[in-house]
Order: C-alpha cells, then structure tokens, then sequence
DNA sequence: TGGTTATTTGGCAATATAGCCAAAGATAAA
DNA sequence: TTTATCTTTGGCTATATTGCCAAATAACCA
C-alpha cells in the first residue's frame, strides 16, 4: 500500500470530490447521454447561469469534462465515460448502504 | 434521466463526498486487505486519534464501513468492496486526466 | 473500587465550498 | 460600431469541513 502523503490519495480524491456534489452528478449523467452547452444545463437545472458554470468549470479542471466552442455557446462533452461506472458502482454502495440503515431503523 | 432534485443525486453525492478525502482513501484501501482497529490505523496515517476516529465515523455513517468492539478496541471492517472497485475506477479517471494535462502541457 | 488504555464527542479556529448578484469577456448579427 | 446573447469571473455571505486539544465515555484489569 501507498504511503498516505503519496500524491495517489489526493488525486484520487480530487477526481471524487469533483463528483461529489448532485448538480455535478447530474451534469455527468446528462453529458453521459449527448453534449450540451451552459444555457441548456442551466435551464435543467434552474439555477444561476453562473453557479453552473463554475460546477462545470470545476468538473473540467479535474479533467472529467472538456468543453467545444461553437458560435457564442459553449458545449460540454464528458470526457471519462469511466465516470459513468462510477455512478452504476456508487449506485451499488449507495443501495447497500440504504439496506442497512432500514434494517437497523427496524432493530430499533 | 431523473430530476435534479430527485433525492437520488443527493445520495450519490452523500456516497462520493464520504470517499472523497485522501485520509479517507487510505482507510478504505487498507480495510480492502484487512480489519483495523483506530489505533492501527492512526499509527498508520499520523494523525490525532480524533481525527481518525472523526473519519471512521464519517465513513461507517456513509455505510460504507462497520464495527466490531473486541475488549476496549474497536475494528473496523469494509462493508462494501465495491468501493474498491470505486478506487480502481477512479484510478482510470485520474490516469487518464493526468495524461490529459500533461497533453495540454506540452502543447504550450 | 480505582487505574489504564482505547475510542468518541464537544468545542474551537482555519479553511473550503456553494450560490447568488453584478460586472466583464467573447462571439455573432444588424 | 452597436447590440444582443452566451459564458466566465469577482465579490460577497452563508454554510460545511478539517484537524487539533481537552474532556467524556467504554471496557478491561488489578
């Protein structure tokens, strides 16, 4: 195993972090299914234009999106479909972890 | 695709943000090869005992790790090795981010 | 019981993050 | 150039996170 002050922990954990957050995670999802620019992402999600510009700006710097210029918009593409199993794997963690909690509601 | 404010991104997210940590990265790598109690893995990591038990906490409330009370120690064992699979997932986003930089880098 | 070790919790300060508004940049069309 | 649209950036506040110390709790042993 890796030190813990190796530089691996800390990518890894950038790219998760990058991730780490619904809006993101619905960026992803979407750009999972075709590219799309700022206005289109913004109007999903209905919040400011430019919140969502800095969820992308972020996910781009952790290298997980890139981005296409086209006339005055801006469209966003996903760049590690990798990070689509991500989301199926979490979803796993995430149902697992719900089964959990309900049985132990339920031991109560 | 499911809505923005579906809880199911929330929960996603609650799953990545708990991982997302570098200290957090090495507890679940080192609890993939066996259980540890709090004292091994604060030797391990240097770090305060709060700090770590701080974490541990952090990531038994994720669900992503259990306990087991053995004396005055407690184990901690890895409850979803999809997480690892999680790690080596993410390793590929990273390699591939990182190669992308250096990419870019290079062009300059 | 009192003492010892292991762990958790509360509190605090430093830092990071999220989201909005306003302003600045960029690009195209009139 | 002016105008309009799309996007990014700066600034701000509110909130969350991290990590340490100190204190409390838990479990065992003498």
């Amino acid at each position: 195993m890796e030190k813990l002050d190796s530089s691996k922990y800390a990518l890894h954990a950038k790219i998760l972090k990058a991730l780490a957050h619904p809006t993101r995670l619905f960026i992803v999802d979407a750009l999972g299914k075709k590219e799309h620019c700022v206005c289109e992402l913004t109007q999903m999600i209905g919040a400011d234009t430019s919140t969502v510009s800095k969820h992308l700006s972020l996910l781009k710097n952790a290298g997980i999106v890139g981005i296409e210029k086209r006339g005055t918009n801006v469209y966003y593409t996903l760049k590690i479909p990798c990070a689509l199993n991500f989301l199926r794997c979490s979803r796993e963690v995430m149902e697992a972890s719900l089964a959990e909690q309900i049985k132990a509601i339920r031991k109560q």
